[in-house]
DNA sequence: CGGATCACG
DNA sequence: GACGTACGTGATCCGA
C-alpha cells in the first residue's frame, strides 16, 4: 500500500545508552565524546535514506526522556531509584543527540514528566488509529506489549543494532505470551534496572509460564492459592501487591498530551547544509564524505549511496581513530588501462621503480593458491592510477580468438625485477596468497607490505557481532574509504552460471583487477600512518609482516601423507560404523540417523525413555559427550555405541577422507592455509584442510597422525613449546613459586597441588592441573565445580584458596580487567592489542564473556607473538648452519613440525631448539626459561 | 545457513 | 533458583 502513512518513532533514550555500551569512545577534534552520538547519527542516516522505500518512513520523529519523573514515581516513589548516574562521557552526549536530531530537521519530542515510552505509546496509538503502520525504533522490552495489528494497521518495531524488525512472533518467542499479555509477565519478573518489584524469585521463565497457564496476571495470582505447596506458592501470596502495582508500572500510557501533530512529521528530506555542519563539527568525516559524494543528502529521492552497509560500531570504531584523510578522488573505474602490449607494460614498470611504492594484486582461476592459474596481474600506482595486465584470458572455448594480451612468460619476465628490488615496496592486501601464485610462476617478491595485516593489527576484535570488523578488502574499503567495489559474483557470476576468472571480458576484467589494486593502494596511504600513531609499529614490524613470507613457504612446502594408510584406515572406519549403525537400530527398535542429533535424541528420551533429557533453546534434546557418557554409565548400552559410532564417524569424514581429498596432484602433498588474521588474539588458523586439529588424544585418532610421513630418506621432527601459557602468566603475573618451580624445572601441576593441597598425588595433581587452566581462561565457580564434579562452594573455596597462594594472579586480572575497561583493548608482551567492545556491555553474560576473553588474550596472544617470531628466525639461523634444506612445515599454536634429512637430526635440533627457546629476546626477557621439547620420527605420530 | 557436535592448542 | 558459565579455533552433518 503506497500510500498509507508510516510513523517512525525513534528511541533515542534508550538508543544511546545501548549505543554507548556497546560502541567504543570516540572523541571528536575537540574531544568531546561521541561515540553513542554517532551511532546515533549513521541511525537516523540510514532511517532517513529509507524513505520511499518499502515498508520505510514516510513521517518520522525522535523521542527523548526530558527527566526522570513521571506518574509512575507518584504511584512507587522508589520507581527508578537505584539506577546509578549515566557514566561521565555519556552525560555531555545527551545534548548533543538533540543537536544531531536537529541537524536532520527532525521533529523531537520530550515533555516534562512524561517518559518516552508512553509518549511512544500514545502516537503509535493514535497514528494506528488513523489507519497508518508505525514501527517504534527500540528494542525496549516495554514497549513489545504494543506490537500487533489493529483495522489492518500494524505496530512493530526496530532493532536497528541487530537490524531485526520484532513482530508478534518475535515477541512470543521472547516472552512465551502474545504482546497483549507482556504486561503480565513484566509485572510478575520485575525489572531491576527500572526498580520494578515484581515478585520475588520469579523471572522470565517462571513469569511466562504461569501467565501462559493462567491466561493473565489476576488469574495467576488467583490460582496460588490452589498451588501444591512450594516456594513460588509462598511468594504468589505473600507478594501479590507487588505485582498489582507493578502490573500498573509497566502499563504503558496511551493517553498523553500529544505536543505536535502527525502530520508535522512528515519525512520529506534532509536539507543537507545543517547536516554537514553538524559532521563537520564533530569529526564524522566519512559520513560528510558520502554526503558530498551523493545526491546531497539522505532521503532525497534518488538513493545516496551505495557504500551505505557497515554498521554503527564497524564505522565508529574506525573514525574514532581515523587519521585526516588525504584527498583523494573518488574511484573511478574507467581510469584504468588494460595493459596488452609489453612497451606498454614497460612503462608500468619503469613508473614503478621511480614511484618506490606499488599496489599489486593477482587474478587467479580458482581460490586456492596451490592449485589455481595465474590470470592477470595488477598494479596501482595512484588513486585511479591503476593498470591490469592480463596474462591468462581466454582459452575455454578452443575455437573462440584469445584476446590480445602479453605472452605469460615474457611479462613475468618483465615484472620480475621490479617485484624483486629491494628499492620498490609492494603492497598486497593479503599478500601470502600471492607470493605463492607467484612463486609457482618462478617470480619471488620482496620487500611487501600488507594492508590486511595492518588492519589486523590495528583492529582485531573491535567488531561487534562479527559484522564490519573484518579485515577483508571489500569490507575495508567500505569502512575507511566509503567505497564499495565491484564484487566478485557481480563479476564472475554465481552458482552454476558463474564463470572463472580467465573468461571474464577484459574490460571488466580491468575494471575490477585494477580497482582492487587502487584500493589496495589508498587502504594502505589510510592505515600505514595510523600503526604509528596507534602504537603498532612494533607488532607489524617485528612480528607479522616478517611472518607472510615465511608461513607462505610452509604452506608451499606441504606435508606428505600416506594415502594407502588413510584409505586402509577409512575403510576399517566405514565397517565399524556400519556394524555399529546396525547394533544401535536394534537396540533402538527402529531405523534412524544415527548422525542426527534430533532423532537421536528423540530416541533416546521420547522412545526408550531414559532420564535426564534436558532441551536447550532450540528444543531438541542434548545428546553431546558428555550427556552420553552419563547415560553410557548408568548402563545405556546403546549410548556407549553412539558415542563410539561418532568417534568414528568424525574420524572418517573429518579426516582420513578429507586429507586424501586435500592431496594436491601436482606435489602430491597435503598443502593447508594459514589465516594470519584468523584468531583476535593474534594465533595463526588453518584452513583447507585444517592441519591444527589432527586428534592426538586417543589412541584410535593418533593413527592419524600417523599417516602424515616424512619423504623418502628424511625425518618429521616435532618441537614443541612445554606449558608456555602458565609460563607466561607465571611471568606476567609475577608469581614468585610459579616462576621458582618453572626454573627448577618442576612438574607445574604437581607445585601447584603441593601449594594448594598440602600433597601430590594423582587426584590433586589433576585438580591442580584443572584449576591451572581455569585461571588462563578465566573463572567461575560454576565452570570450575564443572570440571572438577563438584559443588559450585568448594570450587569457590578452591578458587580462593589458588589466589590466596598465588596472589600475583589474583591483582594480575584485576589489574587487567582495568585497564581493558578504561583503553578498549588488551595487549601482549608485544604490544598486540586486542580490542574488547564488549567490556562494559550491560549484558551479564556477554560483559562477563569479554572479560573472560580479555583475560585469556594478552597470555594466548604473547604466546602466538613468540612462536611467530621463532618462525621468522628460524630460516635464517637454520642456514646460517649450513641446514638451509631443513624445511619447516607446520605450526599448531605451540608446536613446529619440520622434515629433514636423518643426518641433520641433531644439528638441526640444537638450533631450532635455541631459536624457539630464545624467541622472545631480546624484545622481552622473560623470568622464566621456555621449554622446548624435542622429538623425531618417520611420521608425526612417531616424532611425539 | 544456523545449530549441534567434536577435533586441536 | 533469573541469567549462564572456561579461552581460542575449523569441519562436518543435519534439517529447515
Amino acid at each position: 500500500m503506497a500510500d498509507t502513512p508510516h510513523l517512525y518513532l525513534v528511541d533515542g533514550s534508550a538508543y544511546i545508552f545501548r549505543a554507548y555500551h556497546r560502541l567504543p569512545p570516540l572523541t571528536d577534534p575537540e574531544g568531546t565524546p561521541v561515540g553513542a552520538v554517532y551511532g546515533y547519527t549513521t541511525m537516523l542516516w540510514k532511517l532517513a535514506d529509507d524513505l520511499h522505500k518499502a515498508d520505510g518512513p514516510t513521517h518520522l520523529a525522535v523521542v527523548l526522556d526530558k527527566s526522570s519523573h513521571s506518574f509512575r514515581n507518584e504511584i512507587y516513589d522508589q520507581y527508578k531509584a537505584h539506577r546509578p548516574d549515566p557514566p561521565e562521557d555519556l552525560v555531555p552526549q545527551f545534548p548533543l543527540i538533540r543537536h544531531a536530531t536537529r541537524a536532520f530537521s527532525l521533529p523531537c519530542i520530550e515533555e516534562p514528566g512524561v517518559e518516552a515510552d508512553d509518549m511512544i505509546a500514545s502516537y503509535a496509538r493514535v497514528a494506528q488509529d488513523q489507519g497508518w503502520n508505525v514501527t517504534i525504533v527500540s528494542s525496549d522490552k516495554d514497549l513489545m506489549q504494543l506490537v500487533g495489528e489493529k483495522d489492518g494497521a500494524r505496530i512493530d518495531m526496530l532493532d536497528t543494532m541487530k537490524n531485526a524488525r520484532i513482530y508478534i512472533e518475535e515477541v512470543e518467542e521472547k516472552f512465551g505470551v502474545p504482546p497483549e499479555k507482556v504486561g503480565d509477565v513484566l509485572a510478575l519478573m520485575g525489572d531491576s534496572v527500572d526498580n520494578i518489584p515484581g515478585i520475588f524469585g520469579v523471572g522470565p521463565k517462571t513469569a511466562s509460564k504461569l501467565i501462559a497457564e493462567h491466561g493473565d496476571l489476576t488469574a495467576a495470582l488467583d490460582a496460588a492459592a490452589d498451588m501444591k505447596k512450594s516456594k513460588l506458592k509462598e511468594r504468589l501470596l505473600e507478594h501479590r501487591a507487588d505485582a498489582e502495582m507493578s502490573r500498573v508500572l509497566v502499563t504503558l500510557r496511551e493517553d498523553c498530551p500529544l505536543p505536535i501533530a502527525l502530520d508535522e512529521m512528515k519525512l520529506e528530506g534532509v536539507p543537507p547544509e545543517p547536516l554537514a555542519a553538524f559532521l563537520s563539527k564533530h569529526g564524522f568525516t566519512s559520513l560528510l564524505k558520502r554526503l558530498d559524494a551523493g545526491t546531497g543528502s539522505p532521503s532525497r529521492k534518488t538513493d545516496l549511496n551505495p557504500a551505505r552497509q557497515d554498521t554503527p560500531g564497524a564505522a565508529a570504531s574506525s573514525e574514532g581513530s581515523r587519521q585526516p584523510l588525504p584527498d583523494f578522488p573518488a574511484v573511478d573505474r574507467s581510469a584504468y588501462e588494460c595493459v596488452q602490449t609489453i612497451e606498454r607494460l614497460e612503462h608500468w614498470v619503469e613508473r614503478a621503480h621511480a614511484a618506490r611504492l606499488v599496489a599489486v594484486d593477482t587474478e587467479t582461476s580458482s581460490l586456492d593458491c596451490m592449485l589455481c592459474d595465474l590470470v592477470g596481474v595488477s598494479l596501482a600506482l595512484g588513486p585511479n592510477d591503476a593498470c591490469y595486465i592480463p596474462l591468462g584470458h581466454g582459452g575455454s572455448d578452443m575455437f573462440a580468438e584469445k584476446p590480445q594480451q602479453i605472452d605469460r612468460a615474457a611479462a613475468l619476465a618483465a615484472l620480475a625485477p621490479m617485484l624483486a628490488s629491494e628499492a620498490v615496496l609492494k603492497v598486497f592486501h593479503n599478500g601470502k596468497y600471492d607470493l605463492n601464485v607467484l612463486a609457482r610462476n618462478g617470480v619471488d617478491v620482496s620487500p611487501i607490505d600488507d594492508t590486511m595485516i595492518i588492519s589486523f593489527d590495528l583492529d582485531a576484535g573491535r567488531q561487534l557481532d562479527g559484522i564490519g570488523g573484518g579485515h577483508g578488502m571489500d569490507e575495508l574499503a567500505e569502512r575507511h574509504l566509503g567505497h564499495t567495489c565491484l564484487s566478485f559474483k557481480e563479476v564472475c557470476g554465481t552458482g552454476r552460471k558463474a564463470i572463472p576468472f580467465g573468461e571474464v571480458p577484459l574490460d571488466k576484467a580491468t575494471e575490477y583487477a585494477a580497482e582492487d589494486a587502487d584500493v589496495t593502494w589508498r587502504l594502505y596511504q589510510h592505515l600505514k600512518p595510523r600503526l604509528a600513531t596507534e602504537g603498532g609499529t612494533k607488532i607489524y614490524e617485528r612480528v607479522d609482516r616478517p611472518l607472510v613470507p615465511v608461513v607462505a613457504q610452509m604452506e608451499r612446502h606441504g606435508i606428505k601423507v600416506d594415502r594407502t594408510r588413510l584409505a586402509k584406515l577409512s575403510e576399517e572406519f566405514a565397517s565399524e560404523t556400519a556394524r555399529l549403525e546396525k547394533e544401535i537400530h536394534q537396540i533402538a527398535g527402529t531405523e534412524f540417523t544415527v548422525g542426527s542429533p534430533k532423532q537421536l535424541g528423540d530416541v533416546l528420551f521420547d522412545k526408550l525413555g531414559y532420564k535426564g533429557g534436558k532441551k536447550g533453546k532450540s528444543g531438541q534434546y542434548s545428546t553431546d559427550q558428555s550427556v552420553l557418557e552419563r547415560l553410557s554409565g548408568d548402563g545405556a548400552e546403546i549410548a556407549s555405541k553412539v558415542l563410539e559410532w561418532r568417534q568414528l564417524a568424525k574420524l572418517k569424514s573429518t579426516y582420513t577422507d578429507a586429507l586424501q581429498e586435500a592431496i594436491n596432484p601436482e606435489t602430491g602433498r597435503v598443502h593447508t592455509s594459514y589465516s594470519l588474521v584468523g584468531a583476535q588474539t593474534g594465533r595463526l588458523s588453518s584452513t583447507d584442510p585444517n592441519l591444527q586439529n589432527i586428534p592426538i588424544r586417543t589412541e584410535i585418532g593418533r593413527q592419524i597422525r600417523d599417516a602424515f610421513v616424512a619423504s623418502e630418506g628424511h625425518v618429521l621432527l616435532a618441537a614443541d613449546y612445554s606449558q608456555i601459557e602458565l609460563r607466561l602468566a607465571a611471568h606476567m603475573a609475577d608469581v614468585p613459586s610459579l616462576k621458582e618451580a618453572f626454573a627448577n624445572g618442576e612438574d607445574i601441576h604437581a607445585r601447584t597441588a603441593t601449594e594448594m593441597f598440602g600433597e601430590v598425588n594423582r587426584d590433586t595433581r589433576g585438580r591442580a592441573k584443572t584449576i591451572n587452566f581455569a585461571i588462563l581462561y578465566g573463572i567461575s565457580r560454576w565452570g570450575l565445580a564443572g570440571r572438577l564434579g563438584v559443588q559450585p562452594d568448594e570450587a569457590q573455596a578452591m578458587i580462593d584458596t589458588y589466589f590466596q597462594r598465588f596472589p600475583g594472579i589474583q591483582k594480575y586480572i584485576v589489574r587487567k580487567l582495568e585497564e581493558v575497561r578504561e583503553r578498549g583493548y588488551s595487549e601482549t608482551l608485544f604490544g598486540r592489542k586486542t580490542w574488547f567492545p564488549r567490556i562494559s556491555s550491560k549484558n551479564q553474560a556477554e560483559r562477563q564473556g569479554s572479560e573472560r576473553a580479555a583475560i585469556n588474550a594478552p597470555i594466548q596472544g604473547t604466546s602466538a607473538d613468540i612462536i611467530k617470531r621463532a618462525m621468522a628466525r628460524m630460516m635464517p639461523a637454520l642456514e646460517e648452519a649450513g641446514l638451509a634444506h631443513v624445511r619447516m612445515l607446520l605450526q599448531v599454536h605451540d608446536e613446529l613440525v619440520f622434515e629433514l634429512p636423518e643426518a641433520d637430526v641433531d644439528a638441526a635440533s640444537a638450533v631450532i631448539e635455541r631459536v624457539m627457546a630464545g624467541a622472545a629476546e631480546p624484545a622481552v626477557r622473560l623470568d622464566v626459561p621456555l621449554g622446548v621439547e624435542i622429538g623425531t620420527g618417520t611420521s608425526w605420530g612417531a616424532a611425539h
